[in-house]
DNA sequence: CTCTATCTTGAATGTACATTCAAGATATCG
DNA sequence: CGATATCTTGAATGTACATTCAAGATAGAG
């Protein structure tokens, strides 16, 4: 008879942050409390505790990510080209040094990993997909012609992902922005031959 | 006019394990006085409090990693093939999925990297000290007409390293033996040309 | 062998935390 | 407009933690 007053996505988005921020043990209630804007009672309410908490937000973010990967598509250029505004976009990312702008995945797997067998598997099911969507750009890019019909797709796509992971955890040392773009350009062009 | 009875060096790699299992804050005195066989006084005593087990842990694992380093380069084989035995040393950490293999340095630099400055700037002198430990192979490499002489060694050292971070990673959510020596395979292709 | 400086021990301390819950507020329905 | 189901609030709870400290043990000096 009566609705939930706050936007779940919202929510899920300030929490997002404050979990890539801190990360998920450093997080306390407390600072969800006033991040999301809810009170506990609301939180376990509607997401049983912490962890169903960052559970429900790493759905959010592969939702959010998902969105914004097929919109680096939307459009009429060569995939290939498309793929190298996506690189680009990583790179813009970590030069910002913004840790709202960090991968909660990577974060997140570094953090909890070897610790909850459940969330690991959610986390690698995200990354799966990711990769398998890297994949069939990279199939699409052939069917164009960008890249030589002999190049395994699947490959192409792990090391890409391979190399963004590695971008990411260079730029927590060095977030030199010519660096990092002579990293990408260099992975770019091993990806694309 | 009483000598401490623990080993030092003993004890920070029984933390370093400990902290490369958990993480930091997740592994608590009581996981560390288990792991270190010392009791919570011993560690104070020796150590301040536990931020400062694991400056001192980190400090201990590069040590024992510049060590290790430098054996993989005390024979007569090309630098170049030793170059390739050390990622392909990597790739086999990674299998293993064992959590005392994995580095320590990544581990702590997604955990605390934004949040305590001093130590932020410890790992990142410690990665720096490997890329420069590697560029200078690559000068060698490079010497030994490995490499091709127009090739600018700090950038196939960070490429190198940047692969390094990307596996370990991607090894989290894959940890399967083909796929990652396929990577360390392109990887190291695409470093010796 | 004695003395003392130093190390070891582990229970005690206070703090910070995730979680609970009962009282209060309010939207929706009849 | 009244009833009620649901949501919101935030203080209270118990637990787990990092850290302290005083008593006990012991190595080495004289």
């Amino acid at each position: 008879m009566r609705n939930a007053e706050f936007d779940r996505e919202e929510v899920l988005r300030a929490a997002m942050k404050a979990f890539m921020h801190k990360g998920y043990a450093n997080t306390s209630m407390q600072e969800l409390k006033k991040a999301t804007g809810l009170h506990p009672g609301s939180i376990y309410c509607a997401f049983e505790n912490k962890r169903g908490l960052l559970l429900a937000a790493l759905e959010q973010y592969r939702l959010d990510r998902a969105t914004e990967f097929e919109q680096f598509f939307a459009n009429s250029h060569l995939t290939l080209d498309n793929l190298k505004s996506y690189l680009t976009n990583v790179v813009v990312e970590c030069i910002s040094c913004d840790s709202a702008q960090a991968c909660l995945l990577t974060k997140a797997l570094n953090e909890i990993a070897d610790q909850d067998s459940e969330i690991q598997q959610v986390i690698s099911d995200n990354l799966s997909m990711l990769q398998q969507a890297l994949a069939e750009k990279f199939e699409q890019a052939k069917t164009e012609k960008s890249i030589s019909a002999d190049k395994d797709c699947h490959h192409l796509a792990r090391y890409f992902l391979m190399g963004i992971y590695g971008l990411r955890t260079f730029a927590h040392t060095h977030p030199e922005a010519k660096v990092l773009e002579q990293l990408a350009e260099q992975l770019y062009h091993d990806v694309s031959q």
